[in-house]
RNA sequence: GCCCCCUUCGUCUAGCCCGGUCCAGGACACCUCGUUUUCACUGAGGUAACUGGGGUUCGAAUCCCCAAGGGGGCGCCA
């Protein structure tokens, strides 16, 4: 019988939360809901210059935003820590040693360095620029889970331990996996060339290596290469502070590297989780779309039941200073529920909505001056709309006899009508569907700011 | 410079493993048109791709080789 799945994600907190690294997570995360194993949140912190316990701190924010929950790691613990490395330095001291004793690794320059077998010869190197001693060491031979069959040879000694006694990378990654008990190791494509030392590491030790899946990279939305700290986009807070749904970023990230095999693209996390395999990531690189992320944002915010649409709209809206405490929970459900099927994003709810809560509403000058060149002097119009308004009941079936009662009575057809009501009532030159806004502000909110538009 | 990976519409991709059903399908974006109820919606339609060259084959997006392009790695960073 197989060993149960355990697979991990392992950040080093040296800056804010990466949308690279996000994805990589995701899919470690993904592949140990599928199989029902265990996902280990092991902290990389060896380099004690460039690590922050705020970049921490927001890394485990983010990953529980996006609804990664991690069976071992800080703040949970578990049965294999600690799981900073940081504390963890007398165990690769030990691991060392095992490897001096075995002749494995050497002291050079203060150094520990891992010892290749092969024969060796002084070679000059050209892109280190000098002369240094090259080991014809056997092929690693990898068989990656998305890549298929790789070879490729280290060539020389490389350091496992810093002179000033803190191990590296390669080293506490490899030591970690077997001591953590790693079955897979799920990572970026950038790790693909690292991964011969890594194997050598491994076989040092004498231990099994794990499965490897080296996923694909995201690339700049334009220009070369992949996506950096720097780029538009790249950082998972931002999705967060620009009140993105998290289900949708999630969802998003799967589709950079990995198909859903129903033919879906916007899904419920369930149904990723069930159709996960390794098997199925892609081989090359994906390039970054924001507007097809917005757009998911968009379907997943349109197919939110009602009250989880309110609850996610309301904080926003009182921080936007758009309503208070004494609104009544019954108000605020009959102006969102017109406004949810047609609103982009709730970044734009406050913008979107905000003429339903203050008569300080901003007026689209471009929407004024379309509805001048499309449809006569608006003004008129509201001028031949106002006394049908005013004798209408206050449905939605009412206003519309009173649209058509003004059309017919000025020879006009009722869409004439719509766009300067709009813009009189909202300031828009869109929204939410109008029968329904005029409905929800209300006959006393609805004719006078008709009557002020026109005074 | 050396090594590794990749290569279908502008972008994300389906198809490729098991060659014919593909004059290549979907989605985003873009463009057009429609709705006597607007629109950031919705409906209909459109533009647009198998990197190039050689092979194998009756037949290749699918198999093989080469080239080119893209990406990554080569640190006492992770």
């Amino acid at each position: 019988m197989k060993s149960p799945v355990r697979v991990r994600f392992a950040p080093s907190p040296t800056g804010f939360f990466h949308i690279g690294s996000a994805r990589t997570a995701l899919f470690n995360w993904l592949y140990a809901r599928h199989t029902g194993g265990k996902f280990i949140l092991r902290i990389e912190d060896t380099d004690k210059e460039r690590n922050s316990a705020e970049f921490l701190q927001v890394i485990l924010d983010s990953m529980r935003w996006l609804g990664m929950d991690w069976d071992e790691g800080p703040e949970v613990g578990g049965d294999y820590g600690p799981y900073f490395q940081s504390q963890r330095t007398e165990l690769y001291r030990a691991k060392l040693k095992e490897l001096a004793d075995k002749g494995k690794a050497y002291e050079k320059d203060g150094a520990w360095w891992l010892r290749l077998e092969g024969a060796r010869a002084m070679v000059f190197d050209d892109h280190l620029k000098k002369e240094i001693e090259k080991v014809s060491a056997a092929p690693m031979v990898l068989q990656d889970l998305v890549r298929g069959r790789v070879e490729r040879a280290e060539d020389r000694d490389f350091v496992i331990f810093r002179s000033n006694g803190e191990p590296v990378f390669h080293f506490v990654n490899v030591v970690d996996d077997i001591e953590m008990k790693i079955t897979h190791v799920i990572r970026g494509e950038d790790h693909l060339s690292n991964t011969s030392k890594h194997l050598e590491i491994f076989k040092a030790f004498g231990a099994t290596p794990p499965e490897y899946a080296h996923i694909p990279l995201i690339l700049k939305t334009d220009g070369p290469g992949k996506m950096s700290k720097r780029d538009r986009g790249a950082l998972i807070e931002e999705y967060q502070q620009r009140h993105y749904l998290p289900a949708a970023v999630r969802n998003y990230l799967c589709l950079l590297g990995w198909t859903p095999t129903d033919g879906r693209e916007v899904l419920p996390i369930e149904d990723i989780i069930s159709q996960f395999e390794l098997s199925a990531i892609h081989q090359s690189n994906a390039r970054f779309d924001e507007r097809k992320m917005a757009h998911i944002n968009t379907q997943t915010l349109r197919a939110l039941p009602a009250d989880e649409f309110n609850a996610l709209a309301k904080p926003i809206l009182s921080a936007a200073h758009l309503i208070d405490e004494s609104i009544s929970s019954q108000r605020l459900a009959e102006v969102l529920a017109i406004v949810q099927e047609k609103v982009i994003s709730l970044e734009h709810l406050p913008e979107f909505v905000g003429f339903f809560f203050t008569t300080s509403f901003k007026k689209d000058e471009n929407a004024l001056a379309n509805l001048t060149k499309k449809g006569g002097d608006p003004r008129a119009r509201i001028q031949e709309l106002l006394p049908h308004l005013e004798s209408s009941a206050w449905t939605e079936s009412g206003l519309e006899s009173a649209f058509n009662a003004a059309a017919s009575a000025h020879q006009r057809k009722p869409t004439d009508f719509f766009a300067p009501a709009r813009f009189a009532t909202s300031g828009q030159g869109g929204g939410p569907h109008l029968l329904g806004v005029l409905r929800v502000l209300g006959r006393d909110t609805t004719l006078s700011r008709l009557k002020s538009f026109i005074a």
